[in-house]
DNA sequence: CTTGACTCTCAAGCTGCTGGAGACTGCATA
DNA sequence: TATGCAGTCTCCAGCAGCTTGAGAGTCAAG
């Protein structure tokens, strides 16, 4: 019979771990003196020491170890578990692998450009939104703003508030100032259904944005300066190996009159 | 200005992590109310969140991008912070692969055996070891354990007491039972330095015995048997694509006269 | 009998949040 | 004006697998 210091040196597990492990059930101790609570292991024990370190190895947590030593698991039971698991840890090695290729990413941007970026490109995971919008082919990319503010003032009247950010939809393939082919989106509750053509007599459409992956940044500043960013997404994209999957949208994320400037949410649709 | 729920549902990001960014310092809201408390953020502040997101996208914690984006920090430094994470995912990569190997393994040999086996091989890190030992070639595997007794008859009149459980080391590149190459190592305090002569006139050695990664097993009962875990060490070891990097050692775990029969720790040391 | 190494039992800490309890706040409706 | 009710606030606990530390007791040797 060892005491835990002994043992802890023959197994080569921390005498704390041995402690823990004592605690939860998983590997009590051969005996324990009822006077000083001192914890006594015997070398048989270390069969069962050693799967516990092998299955925990596997990635298996130590509630599990414990169903599968002490209630003596059927096979099949088992098996369900590692593919399970297998899975699992796939899913790890291929996410670890994409984060190890972004700091790579990173890293020769520093070294080519010496410091980080100021805006950031960031995937997130968007949702379906149900909008009320309206679409038009501008022959000036300066008409988009009226075109929204158009949007407004024909839902407020109708009593429709917009419950997010109103946002634009290009679905041009290509970008052509001449004949630019844009959607204005106002989110709305679910409930609405009816709504009222523009003062300029447009007619709006109720449809649900389908959401999904997207690459987003955020651009802050005057709008000229917006296709600085879409330069910058496409590297992005094609840096990290994903596709577009959609057509860009931007959101209006200030009042106009906001004192801190405009900024727009630039989001591509990716997969 | 939006409050906490908003601001959320525009970045995508929940409101308790929002509130835990804010208790941290690391997006404190544009402006607290004073009296109700209530957040407000501003959307000039999504250019921060899109920078901390994308940073701990990288793998870095919340400390680590407070300096970044706080302290303004040196793009030399920035540079070696990323090697590092660099070399440390680079490192869970090739764990968690090794791990996936391991669970699929595991996997084919319940299919073929339908159930876990009872010995367990597991990667160990052993340290090194001051030892006395005495080194002969046997013509009769069964004289290994005279061979102990007698190191231990020398020992203990002399006042040496090792502190550990005494091990072999097979010396053999292949197992020969007719001359048998074996070393029998007792642990020793540093200290020890005089060593006397074993009754049958062997002489000790004394030396340190080097430590290093092994493939470690139990095997407990008889002794006959223990050929069976040699063989399944070694298939073990190329498994894994591992490579044998030293003779193998045995420890000898229990008393003789031990009423759970003979523990026995065998150890390759591996690369 | 003392010393020093070991052991015990609690409790807290790590990381990045999440979820819940109990109390307010703010806006909209009855 | 009262009343909801959704949103917000501040704690506090929990996760997983230990590790560390405090304060107290135990064991073997000198």
């Amino acid at each position: 019979m060892y005491r835990i210091g002994e043992f802890s040196k023959i197994c080569r597990v921390p005498v704390s771990a041995l402690r823990y492990y004592s605690d939860l059930g998983l590997l009590p101790p051969e005996s324990i003196d009822p006077e000083s609570g001192y914890r006594y292991y015997s070398a048989g024990q270390l069969p069962r020491l050693n799967r516990i370190l092998a299955l925990k190895d596997l990635g298996l947590s130590l509630e599990e170890i414990s169903a599968i030593l002490d209630e003596d698991l059927p096979a099949g039971e088992l098996r369900g578990m590692l593919r399970l698991k297998r899975a699992e840890i796939g899913q790890r090695v291929s996410e670890e692998q994409a984060r190890l290729a972004r700091v790579e990413n990173r890293l020769r941007m520093i070294e080519s450009e010496d410091r980080m970026p100021d805006q950031e490109i960031v995937l997130k995971e968007l949702e379906d939104v149900p909008v009320v919008s309206i679409r038009e082919v501008l022959s000036n990319p300066q008409d988009v703003g009226m075109l929204i503010a158009d949007g407004y003032s024909a839902l407020m009247p109708a009593g429709i508030m917009p419950i997010g950010a109103c946002f634009s939809i290009y679905h041009d393939p290509e970008f052509d100032p001449t004949a630019l082919d844009v959607e204005i989106a106002y989110p709305v509750a679910e409930t609405v259904t009816d709504v009222p053509d523009t003062p300029g007599g447009r007619s709006f459409e109720r449809r649900v944005v389908r959401g999904g992956r997207a690459a987003v940044t955020i651009h802050q500043g005057p709008y000229d300066m917006i296709d600085q960013v879409y330069t910058r997404i496409g590297k992005w994209i094609s840096d990290h190996e994903l596709q577009i999957a959609g057509e860009p949208q931007e959101a209006y994320l200030t009042a106009p009159d906001d004192p801190g400037g405009p900024v727009t949410e630039i989001r591509f649709p990716v997969a």
